[in-house]
DNA sequence: GCGACAG
DNA sequence: ATCTTGTCGC
């Protein structure tokens, strides 16, 4: 284990093929399910913008999860160069992460992605690849859909709708956040279930579409961006 | 070959 | 993700 979790902090350039075959290689070693000793105190919310083409901001906001009060709030600019390329976001978004992850005091006890955490084409989206390298429970929280088949979930708030692989197992929901509004698309990311994944979110979705983390995380994402470009 | 395709 | 103001609707 702590073999492959060096290898891959070391092997961030990669070329799309072999970023494939890392996938396929790390998604075996996801765990599904709450550890036992889990206990929710503090929540991570991360987001990723681009001030240029080039240039990468990532903020990590770390809330009270009785409060949603802000404990600390970390960001880092980095070049990237990793391009967009569907299904291999967290060789883009990763790096980045991971140099802002390094700047945190804190250690939170469960991350929100923007992305898909195993609803992914091999199994390992954004949140699920971030929460192998911090072996922390996290959650993948996609404003759009990549991976799996799916019925729309009713109009209300709460409602929802599995998410399903192309052998009928269930490996996500697609979540009404909001009344009305395009649901969002959940899946564990790692040391977390479905059912949990579902009910976190649904809780921290106060008042707006995405979860509270996230959502601060990415309005200071765009505010610091400003803070440079201007 | 055709359509889909996180951020 | 990003380029961008006002505007229609819940």
């Amino acid at each position: 284990m702590v073999m492959i979790m060096n290898n891959v902090k070391f092997d961030w350039e990669l070329d799309a093929s072999t970023a494939i075959a890392l996938q396929k290689r790390l998604c075996s070693h996801l765990i599904l399910e709450l550890p036992e000793d889990f206990e929710l105190k503090t929540i991570a919310g991360v987001d990723v913008s681009f001030p240029e083409p080039k240039t990468g901001l990532c903020v990590i906001v770390v809330l009270s999860a009785a409060t949603l009060e802000v404990f600390e709030l970390v960001h880092h600019f980095m070049k990237i160069d990793f391009p967009y390329i569907s299904g291999l976001l967290s060789f883009r978004e990763g790096p980045i992460f991971m140099k802002t992850h390094a700047k945190l005091k804190s250690k939170p006890d469960l991350y929100f992605f923007d992305g898909q955490g195993i609803a992914h084409p091999r199994g390992l989206g954004l949140a699920s690849h971030m929460g192998l390298l911090l072996n922390k429970p996290s959650i993948g929280v996609a404003k759009s859909h990549l991976y799996g088949s799916y019925e729309p979930p009713g109009p209300v708030k709460g409602q929802w709708s599995p998410l399903k692989d192309y052998n009928d197992n269930t490996i996500g929901a697609v979540l009404r956040t909001r009344t009305n509004k395009k649901p969002v698309f959940i899946s564990p990311g790692h040391l977390i279930d479905v059912k949990h994944s579902l009910e976190l979110t649904l809780k921290y979705a106060i008042k707006y579409r995405i979860p509270e983390p996230t959502r601060l995380a990415h309005i200071w994402t765009q505010k610091l961006k400003r803070t440079i470009s201007t």
